[in-house]
DNA sequence: CAGTTATTATGAGTCATCCTCATATGCTCA
DNA sequence: TGAGCATATGAGGATGACTCATAATAACTG
């Protein structure tokens, strides 16, 4: 950590991480082009330009790295959620970008997704999370956080089944996208979004309040509100 | 299949039949136990009392042999799911049994459900879905066109999104259930079946008050979405 | 710089496991 | 009983994850 000698030392660090980034990227292109049961560290080796028994000095082993590749992904798609959420636009505006994020990301990477499931699995059998993917989730939850800070949601549904719900069906939505190779396009992420209208709340009619003509009441001010700060802008322009 | 000599043969038949059903029974039970990679055919083969070789008379590798206990699986669940949907109740009141049915069954043999991730994947890679898989989703494809017959259900959301929101949702709610150990109750099914609230067609106010004011809900629903897809629009300029 | 230690790299060898195949066993019918 | 066929066996080949004794390289020191 001496600043005089440091230069040294770092080109030897720096040797070393870019021999681990080497690994990761031959690893992550075999996981995803032969799956995980078709690769094997012999050929991740030679695309590293490494010998076999090196990389065991980096990932204790084929699980392992195999946990490393996956967390990157996820570490990756969270940067880019972050960057794809504006935080200021009404909730259900943000959970559509996200939504529309995380299907695209999904169908174009769907590799991963297997990788992932199989990554989960440690021998100890508890099928746990990975870190990386608990991250990724919080992008999600701080989006539902706000939106009830905001009043603009309800806490009618817990946290946990929101996600799941969210996750659990963009999941296998992007599979059947991916699998049957239809061309998607934002009218898919609306319409799954049209479900969590019964969670969103109306402040006018929030007071009023009869269950059947809420719902009702609560859609036209809505629609009243958002109609109307759109005209404005569409003015401006 | 002469009825003269058939004793024997029967006899002979059922033998192997049986055989065939004990391999099922150890290569389920050891699938479930130890998981694909700790499962050996070794130790199938010694739980079937037969030999290792025997094993590949019946099935012609591993990969294949999973595929049967997890389309067993499927085939089983199939039978349940259609003696636990009352097809004279209204679709909503079927959809909450089928969830419960599904949920419950994945809670308590969740192994399947990573086992069946496993079955997928077949060496040639294009994912491909299990038939037994289909004949379980036609339980709930044909309680939604049911549904749709009987004006029950809006045809705004096409049926393979429909599909990908329950089984999603209850894949994940199933795998969130088991991981945190949560007591099920009918609440959890209750609450996620309150987002096809937007789907459900009122019938009161479809015979009652006619075309008009069901149209006008329809017709609300349509200029939501368009609205949503504006503001997306605006977002991402 | 030479010598010494510490770090990093290697790939031949070990072991577990899937699957094949030559051989064996049992069953049926003449 | 014995020929012919269906079924069963487990030793052995092949593959691939992982180890470890050894080698190469870097770092440090007087």
């Amino acid at each position: 950590m001496s600043a005089s000698s440091s230069q040294t030392k770092n080109t030897q660090r720096e040797r070393l991480e870019a021999k681990e980034q080497s690994i990761l990227k031959a690893a992550t292109d075999v996981f995803t082009a032969l799956g995980v049961d078709g690769t094997t560290m012999a050929e991740i080796a030679r695309r590293a330009h490494i010998a076999e028994g090196t990389l065991y000095l980096y990932h204790k082993n084929k699980q392992d790295l195999l946990a490393v590749v996956v967390g990157n992904f996820w570490a990756e798609l969270t940067k880019g959620a972050l960057t794809a959420v504006d935080s200021s636009l009404p909730v259900i505006g943000q959970l559509k970008q996200l939504a529309t994020y995380h299907l695209t990301a999904l169908i174009q990477q769907f590799d991963m997704v297997g990788l992932t499931y199989r990554a989960r699995l440690r021998h100890g059998e508890p099928e746990y999370q990975l870190p990386k993917i608990r991250e990724y989730v919080r992008v999600f939850d701080q989006i539902i956080e706000r939106g009830i800070n905001r009043k603009e949601l309800s806490e009618a549904l817990p946290l946990w089944q929101c996600r799941d719900v969210f996750y659990g069906s963009l999941e296998y939505s992007a599979r059947t996208l991916r699998l049957r190779e239809i061309q998607f396009d934002l009218t898919v992420v609306e319409q799954l979004l049209v479900m969590f209208q019964p969670y969103k709340i109306n402040e006018a009619s929030a007071a009023k309040a009869g269950p059947s003509e809420t719902s009702t009441n609560t859609r036209l001010a809505r629609i009243e509100v958002q109609l109307a700060s759109l005209l404005q802008e569409k003015a401006q322009r």
